[in-house]
RNA sequence: GUGGGUGUAGCUCAGUUUGGUUAGAGUACCAGAUUGUGAAUCUGGUUGUCGUCGGUUCAAAUCCGAUUACCCACCCCA
């Protein structure tokens, strides 16, 4: 190295640094979903974070390539970067075979990584918690896994007031386009998708694209505006629709008996742009929908089959970091970000070794505890102690304080004090239940 | 890939329309008033490639061109 001195390169794109005050929220929101998830019962699991790139275009196609971070390793292995969780479960659930019981239900808060603009809500490196249950094909899993969706989202402190869970089914929409004659599906879902953001006009032209005819245009947006299980049973006839709204019908009951009802409503256009979805698919928005989705999923009973697998019955979704923070900033439901401890230890006299000393001795009963790292005169501590913020600074070498006991102050209060370290534990439990 | 906006102190920004001495404010940071008790107040201090390169001009943070970075929106969205 010549040059006297390099230029820092920049953070690199669509990624975060996260300092302190950032980690604190960022590990709220991680404490927040992994409690949930466990409380619903789903075991954490995790994988490498990085896969063989065939794990994804096997899934998606070749064209997911340009999407996804990618490289040739040492050993002339083409690896990705992992743009999704899915595969890699896939990939678990396929290597133990037979031998995992059925049916179970999995979490895991992985590190994604997507090669794509970066904008509002959208990043290049972010987290998402996955939850899934494999390994049944009974509605009674979807109904579990948006109980918990409404659930963690009501942890953060967010009410119905603020987020609607859209529930659509492919299985319904499906029947429906059969029974209007319509052309292949996989071609109409793309347009159906973008249903909301396009005109009327350019929906229907979209739709005249893939082959439908201006009365199917019609209708197809009628059935997709219905708002209830009661106006889509007058649209449909099959026995295909019919069971696929008795599945719906089941499902709402069961989240009504869960207390999740409230959030959830039917949303017939709820598509999502993903062909391997097979059954009920939803989305999850803020009310008034200004943001992207929150959260998004279904049933997905084909893809271990897709992968190489047997056909093994699954249903998940995914919830981002990015989307999700903005939502709670915005609604003011974000924690303090600030530093806090328990207890700073100051000294009058500057001595050290004591300051150390009595530091463990309260670490020793289960209180965070820090102090000053050289000598500093009194009025410094005191700064060091609140910008840490302290609740209780302990003195070692108070003078007025009697054999076995230290003078203290309650930062919060202004109070001052003195007392046995057991009785100084007592104020900052009291301290700390008030908070 | 397309379009729009913004780059001035560590951070938030004013100043650019109408070019003119030494580029400002708030905040943060440092020191002091105040060497046994923090947040207040006051005083003083440090901090700049005005994103970069080029052009016009006696003179450019300011006008023109190019370029780059970030933000927002589109496309896409697992």
């Amino acid at each position: 190295m010549n040059s006297p001195k390099m230029q820092t390169p920049p953070l690199p794109k669509g990624t975060r640094d996260f300092y302190p005050d950032a980690m604190r929220i960022q590990n709220y929101i991680f404490d927040t979903w992994r409690k949930a998830a466990l409380r619903f019962g789903y075991e954490e699991y995790e994988g490498p974070m990085f896969e063989h790139l065939e794990l994804y275009t096997g899934k998606s196609g070749e064209e997911i390539v340009n999407q996804l971070y990618d490289f040739m390793d040492k050993g002339g292995r083409h690896i990705a970067l992992r743009p999704e969780m899915t595969p890699t479960l896939a990939r678990l659930v396929i290597q133990k075979g037979t031998s995992i019981k059925k049916p179970f239900k999995w979490f895991s808060i992985p590190r994604l990584f997507r090669y794509e603009r970066a904008q509002k809500g959208r990043l290049r490196e972010f987290f998402q918690l996955n939850l899934d249950i494999i390994g049944t094909e009974s509605i009674y899993a979807e109904a579990d896994l948006l109980g918990a969706i409404a659930a963690m989202l009501r942890d953060f402190g967010l009410k119905e007031t603020d987020f609607v869970i859209g529930i659509s089914s492919r299985k319904l929409l499906n029947a429906y386009l059969a029974e209007i004659q319509a052309p292949d599906p996989a071609q109409v879902y793309p347009a159906l998708d973008k249903r909301l953001k396009l005109s009327p006009e350019d929906f229907a032209a979209e739709l005249a694209k893939a082959g439908l005819s201006p009365d199917q245009t019609k209708k197809l947006d009628g059935f997709m505006n219905s708002k209830s299980i009661a106006e889509v049973e007058a649209k449909v006839s099959g026995d295909a629709a019919k069971a696929a709204l008795d599945e719906i019908r089941e499902l709402f009951s069961t989240l009504e008996a869960s207390g999740t009802a409230p959030c959830v409503s039917l949303d017939l256009s709820v598509v999502r742009g993903l062909a391997y979805y097979t059954g009920i698919v939803f989305e999850v928005f803020d009310k008034g929908k200004s943001m992207r989705a929150i959260a998004g999923g279904g049933r997905y009973d084909s893809l271990c089959e897709k992968l190489g697998g047997s056909t093994v019955p699954g249903v998940g979704f995914g919830m981002g970091d990015v989307v999700l923070a903005d939502l709670l900033q915005e609604r003011g439901l974000l924690p303090d970000p600030r530093q806090s401890q328990d207890i700073f230890i100051a000294t009058f006299g500057g001595d050290m070794k004591k300051v150390f000393q009595v530091a463990t001795e309260f670490r020793g009963k289960g209180f965070s505890v820090t102090h000053p790292l050289a000598a500093a005169k009194l009025g410094k501590q005191m700064e060091q102690a609140n910008n840490q913020g302290a609740r209780v600074v302990v003195y070692v070498d108070g003078e007025k304080a009697g054999a076995g006991e230290f003078e203290y102050k309650n930062l919060g209060t202004g109070e001052l004090g003195k007392g046995t370290p057991d009785a100084i534990a007592e104020i900052i439990r009291g301290i700390n239940a008030k908070a």
